[in-house]
DNA sequence: AGGCGCTTGTGAAGGTGTGCACAAATCGCG
DNA sequence: CGCGATTTGTGCACACCTTCACAAGCGCCT
């Protein structure tokens, strides 16, 4: 989860004027969660062949209930058509849309070690709209090394090429101590929107987001349910887990 | 039967256990998923030399809010002093504890491209209670190849070896069409537990766990927020929206 | 000993998320 | 044109989670 709010709409007492709606329906948090998923999902499911597909066959595909898929995509409107299902492409189209896929987001990636490279080189980025537009480190040894055509510079132009490539996102790879300073060069350079790697909480403004992605959080929360099997084990009438407990990260 | 224990007076040793092990069955998924970050705080302040720490401190440090710190460890019948706080050293043996982190996991890591070097590489493992023991990939020229003092071995090999290590937790950082394979493998094998990196839904028992990363959900996370965001500061005049209303696709 | 300030632990209220069950809508077909 | 099969969209009940507010407990000081 992300340690800022959302939504915030601070200090204004009554609703917003603007007599039109605001442009966005204000989806539930873990709707939007799952909504990449669905994305995903579906175009699986396109490059398949299929052209509509109904809301049992597309929860199946990314893992959850049907009647919350259901719920989920009434929330941004109405674009199935009952006793038929859903329009793949046209459904691709709303939610690339409502996630902002349809604009290329540029993205900066910060501190070029072990895991940076490996995020560097990762093809998930490009095919998902989202563009690696700079990378940064702090080490002199690193600065001036290309990755996959990209030339690593120093985190002390950050400021500048933020603003000239327009980077909205930001991408924390570096050690934990690091991090906070990190964060700090990139609100200043106008980044709203951090992704962070490091095992740390980050303080921001309340106008940018953080997620983080925390590897040892993931192995431990894991752990856990291990240490609770096994105490099962010597128990009488154990039992079983609700299926499909796909948990995500983050929420 | 599932009595908890403690409850006793203040003072019995803290290392104390009932003979028969009754884990926590009851403890809200919500909670277990921030004691880790808790942990980490703790850790950092008994670093930091303070050897008790009040619900507000940890709170802060663990970026959450206070009440919630509270009623948390209060589910796993926490030591707290009224007046006083917590004392640091006992509070993280007690997590530890529960998150089943006393006892040594070992974790196998298959697919060793980008990402599974760099989780190979990933000193966080260590540190925090769990080892990486095996390494698998199905591409012949990097069997054999030798990792961080670990040599990559056939995933034809993880059968065998994740019984002579008593492997309980496998990584999956293959591509995606591999991942399902892979986990029916370890799921073979006795792995109950499966952390996986490939953007895909694994379908596994339910007595499996599997817990996903996916960077790309993240950031489509962030982009929505970018978009909302954006959205937002170009309302004020009141003029048309860019892509107004959300029905920029109808007809 | 007693009072005082501080902090925990928790009851209660409100919010968010989930899943069932079903009415409404649509299509295909006779 | 009507009917039945199918599937969406949603009202509702429930479970879970969060946050507030405060009594109870603890240590310290006088
Ligand atoms: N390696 C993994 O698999 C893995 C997995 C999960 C999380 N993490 C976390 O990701 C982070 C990076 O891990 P890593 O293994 O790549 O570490 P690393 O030490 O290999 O790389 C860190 C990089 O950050 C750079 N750096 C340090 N200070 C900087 C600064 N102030 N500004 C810019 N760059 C700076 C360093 O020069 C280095 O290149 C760590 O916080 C780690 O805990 C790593
Ligand atoms: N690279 C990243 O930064 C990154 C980030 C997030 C997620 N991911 C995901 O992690 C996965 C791995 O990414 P990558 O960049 O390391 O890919 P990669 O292609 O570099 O590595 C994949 C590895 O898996 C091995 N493999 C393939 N099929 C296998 C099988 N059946 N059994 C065992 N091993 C097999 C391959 O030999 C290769 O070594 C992908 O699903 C990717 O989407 C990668």
């Amino acid at each position: 989860m992300s340690q800022q709010r959302h939504g915030s709409t601070p200090g204004n007492g009554p609703g917003e004027r603007a007599g039109a709606v605001t442009a966005f329906p204000d989806l539930p948090e873990a709707t939007i969660a799952r909504l990449p998923e669905y994305l995903r999902a579906l175009h699986n499911l396109g490059e398949a062949g299929g052209d509509t597909v109904s809301s049992e066959g597309l929860a199946a595909a990314a893992g959850v209930n049907s009647a919350k898929l259901r719920k989920d995509l009434s929330h941004l409107g109405s674009y199935g058509t009952r006793g038929v299902g859903y329009d793949v492409a046209l459904l691709i189209e709303q939610i690339e849309y409502v996630l902002g896929l349809d604009q290329r987001r540029a993205v900066c990636l910060v501190g070029l070690g072990n895991l940076g490279h490996a995020l560097a080189g990762y093809d998930g980025f490009a095919s998902r709209g989202f563009k690696i537009v700079a990378l940064f480190d702090a080490d002199a040894s690193k600065v001036g090394e290309e990755i996959q055509g990209l030339l690593v510079r120093h985190i002390e132009d950050l400021g500048r090429v933020a603003v000239e490539e327009n980077i909205a996102i930001g991408v924390i790879a570096t050690p934990a101590d690091a991090a906070q300073a990190v964060a700090d060069v990139l609100v200043d350079a106008g980044v709203t929107s951090i992704l962070n790697f490091a095992p740390c909480v980050l303080s921001v403004p309340a106008n940018v987001d953080v997620r983080k992605v925390d590897l040892a959080i993931e192995l431990q929360i894991l752990s856990f349910h291990e240490h609770r099997k096994a105490s099962l084990t010597a128990l009488p009438g154990g039992r079983s887990a609700p299926a499909g407990n796909q948990e995500a990260v983050g929420s």
